[in-house]
DNA sequence: GCCCGATAAGTGACATTGTCACTGAAGCCC
DNA sequence: GGGCTTCAGTGACAATGTCACTTATCGGGC
């Protein structure tokens, strides 16, 4: 059990305390196992999401079966895109899908509104979240837009692996990371592979060289 | 002059007569010439944005200086861009050119601010403005990552033609309304050309076949 | 009119990426 | 070990992007 998810959230950490007590009885805390769907074209919640723990990827799937990342949702973050579409009322494909088991915080739109309408800090929260995702996106539109797919590809190599030496992924979730075909992946990570950059197994992909895909990636 | 520009704005046109006759005073009314540059990565206005009237055009440029259209802003808008990058206070190189002659209204920060928090009216357009632009920006990245090239030429002729039959626009216009390269569009409009789909003369296209073209761009 | 410079458009060769139809390899369960 | 499933490799080809040009068209100056 969750003690006081206010303190999670830079816009409610900053509330007064009256405030927060009043939010606690009036959210939900739902959990959701890692894998399942958290929201889709066909799943809009209409309720507001504050995601206390765990990772949701968001990604948008092309009808011809190929998809892409979006953008992720850390803890602490809310989840602004399904707000969006219930105030644009227009439809969409993206989906989000939780990456690892999830914890949320759910917020009635009557409780998320009187929220914005009253309090400063909350409302700051809000709007940074929007202008995070649309910088996120504009990121998104330049990368596959003007982006070459091994630099790309370099560049998610090693943010999927952070501190890592190891990444646990196949080449089509890689593909379906960045929007293209399981065989680009392949081509460029055997690239990768005569270049001693990597080394392959089955599922798993070892980043030998990170310096040389960090000239990589910030190369071109 | 303008007379009361609060009538033409969905957030300001249903807000109470003071808070109007407030707004008309903090305001300022400014005029950009076609082709000018509303911002820029090296041109954040510190103010919000109201389109009065005419159009901006919001694009992306790489650094191997290709351009892609992000959306378009029309009369009645608000440009959310600017203000999203002053929260998320990160670098972005998208820049905003006005299309037409534009008369926008400038609101000083501060006078939003208390807008937003104090009209509900207010706050439900700032939202719908963000919320578009995200959908907007979803729908650019479904278009690059997975659109053919010559279907998402045939719907922005369709766009850009609107109700007329030609549209003046050259080759690398359209190239930079797509995020491709001046060749590619000359040998997609070539093949529409054979299919007897358009007409081209320099800088003009005539739209033949505007149902063929609209097959096209819903088929696929 | 005619020439000229500037911009627009066409062209062919080649690199990169996406698509398709496969084959081969690795793990898993029995 | 045998058989099943998923993952990865491969070659041919199509679509798109890049490069280095050539050719066409327009406008202005003479």
């Amino acid at each position: 059990m969750i003690a006081d998810w206010t303190e999670r959230f830079q816009g409610t950490a900053a509330l007064p305390r009256p405030v927060r007590d009043r939010l606690l009885t009036v959210a939900r805390t739902i959990e959701i196992p890692s894998g399942a769907q958290v929201f889709g074209p066909t799943n809009i919640p209409d309720s507001l999401f504050f995601l206390y723990d765990g990772r949701i990827r968001v990604s948008q799937s092309s009808d011809t079966g190929r998809d892409i990342v979006l953008y992720r949702v850390d803890a602490g973050e809310s989840c602004v895109l399904t707000t969006a579409c219930m105030l644009a009322e227009e439809a969409y494909n993206a989906e989000g899908i939780a990456e690892t088991d999830i914890t949320a915080i759910v917020l009635p739109k009557l409780a998320f509104d009187r929220l914005v309408a009253e309090e400063e800090a909350f409302r700051k929260f809000v709007f940074a979240a929007y202008s995070r995702r649309l910088i996120d996106l504009l990121r998104v539109v330049d990368d596959v837009a003007f982006g070459q797919m091994d630099v790309r590809l370099a560049e998610r190599l090693l943010a999927l692996a952070g501190d890592l030496k190891e990444i646990a992924a196949t080449h089509q979730q890689l593909a379906s990371e960045l929007g293209t075909a399981r065989e680009v992946i392949s081509r460029i990570l055997q690239d990768f592979q005569k270049r001693e950059m990597i080394a392959q197994s089955r599922g798993r992909i070892e980043l030998r060289d990170k310096p040389a895909l960090r000239g990589l990636a910030t190369s071109a």
